[in-house]
DNA sequence: AATGAATGAGAATTCATTCAT
DNA sequence: GATGAATGAATTCTCATTCAT
């Protein structure tokens, strides 16, 4: 043949449209919610119905593609703040990076507050995200940046406490209300436990 | 006569659909949230879908009619704090009723969480519920208790970001989350104002 | 007993609920067509859906019953016609006399436009009205008041097209459109034969 | 390449069924009217109902799509007719046209003949058909060819008078009747006012 | 005998997923 | 390999008719 080989031709053709598709995907998901259809995915990819389903088996499984890159890049964020020298400046800037992800994205807001779906992805958000952000909540308190009576373990729930905030505003880029209610947050964090709280 | 008029014996039939109705119709709302089918709700009943249109013209009335008597019996319980003496305890008092039956029924939740649905309902809570809470955080806030930074009408957000920790354990009736993290929210309130909140 | 047998007593209030439903059926089939729910009728009548049942095995029944009265009323009126001493004016008579029940009572409008509902109705009005209608057109035809180029069989259709105007405004109790365009009809029947009709 | 692009094979397959669709809901909507079923509709076609909401959003737009095809018809047929030098015989070409349109297609009867429905398509036939047939009214009355006791807004209601004759064999592909009545009230518009007409 | 209640059989519409080309 | 097309399974809601009291 004239040019490279047909199977690198479509090798070439078939990665752009898969990052077509993701980047559908992602865009579709963030603005729309898991409510968005295959077939508007498929439109604002320029592909397709059926090209979606030759790569994601299930709107699931695409779904946790998008969540997969996303998480990779939080990981590296937090691996940044981890690097912090301050633990609490630090756990501020872990939850940041989580939480602008989130209000950036509709569904990445339903994955974490919403039961009962999205479960295999809860998990892997607990693993790689709530796991090494959890070390750097471990570290504030240590230091005494943290009152005593919360564990590492509370740091989901505290984090959806703030996003639930940005649910009715979550198509401005800047969640001002996130950031708000951050900082409310945290000055109960560093409350020099005034009060008793009750098991939760 | 010894017995009933056939009038009121019918009745006690009907009564007892009716309330079987409302019964399976709360815990489904509840468990399931407003995407429960009425067909769900009909199984539960004991009863064919079509029984539940003969009282309920739409879903949304069946849900409202829920809806309706949980307020109503969240009014009663907001007007018995707002009786108390002490400013901040009337706030908390009235606050835990709402957050008890939020935290009870998933419904309840993604009415006040979800932007774009039940609008209808929303409106007639803000009127029922919200305005007469903001009354009692207006007056604990003129009485000091309440750092300066925060407006009444922040109030739906304050209590979402306490409802949101317990989504994911709404059918426990006691959701020890939302109590615990309430107390967590109280003092971020009552912080005497150590940080400067953005705008939300 | 104190008063007359119950056995009597049940027939006359039996009586008076046949009447109530003929009543309301009448009604409601004149206002909203075939269309209406028996549930709307019993309403009107004041009476169950089940005491409709009773009486009437279906729908279609319950509506028969309607059209006999109705149909016998028309049959005095023709009759009245008839006697009438000039032929044309008899027919007119009658004609109008059916013109008015249809055009005071939408079903009637109904089961005479439509094509295939309502059968056994049209047979009978075929029999009990147009058959009469047919001897005074005839006799109108006899005596050089219409046109030889139609035929007594054509009745039907002849005033369909009178009735078919009235379509728009059936509420009107005194449907002038009907009352203009049978004037314009009865023109076009007194034309002395100034065209070739084209066989029907 | 011999072959056409896999591009244009796919949209015969798919012109194919698009073209089966068109036809049966033409057929079925002349044959049964506006109430027959979307499935009924796709059995005919030899396709699943929701193969139809592919192509047409609703129900209402499938028969929207069927009357605009066959208005744009009327539409050059009216327009032939208007050059026609006698306006009395361009009048009746164009009702002819739209007659034969009506006979043919039972929903196109109902859509003119009921009220309350199809609205939106009334207004369409209002603009697209009557509103030239007025003018060929208009012209034929300034010839003195009409009666000057008609209106031309009447044209409608004159018309309706025709198909009503036809309402009972509308799958006639050649309505007789509906053309024997047409000549029979083309003498009652001749008529040089013999009678007078009652308003409408 | 009377009735309000109950329901089964639809009807329109949607969407994740599969298929034919 | 890619794709537009096709569809089965749901879902909300309606109504003539039957049933339990």
């Amino acid at each position: 043949m004239a040019t490279t080989s047909p199977d690198r031709a479509l090798r070439v053709d078939a990665q752009r449209n898969q990052d077509r598709i993701v980047a559908a995907a992602h865009e579709a998901f963030a603005e729309l919610g898991y409510e968005v259809t295959i077939e508007e995915i498929a439109r604002r990819a320029g592909v397709g119905a059926a090209t979606i389903y030759r790569r994601f088996p299930t709107k699931e499984r695409l779904l946790h593609a998008i969540f997969d890159t996303r998480i990779g890049e939080l990981e590296l964020d937090i691996a940044a703040a981890t690097a912090m020298p301050d633990p609490w400046e630090a756990l501020l800037a872990g939850i940041r990076a989580l939480i602008e992800i989130q209000t950036a994205n509709m569904v990445f807001l339903q994955a974490l507050d919403q039961s009962g779906v999205m479960l295999e992805l809860k998990d892997e958000i607990n693993v790689r995200v709530f796991e090494p952000l959890s070390v750097l909540f471990s570290r504030a308190q240590a230091s005494g940046q943290i009152r005593g009576d919360l564990d590492p373990s509370e740091l989901p729930l505290l984090i959806q406490m703030v996003t639930a905030t940005a649910k009715h505003t979550p198509t401005c880029p800047t969640p001002a209300s996130a950031v708000r209610y951050l900082a409310l947050l945290a000055d109960a964090l560093r409350t020099p436990t005034p009060s008793v709280l009750p098991p939760g």
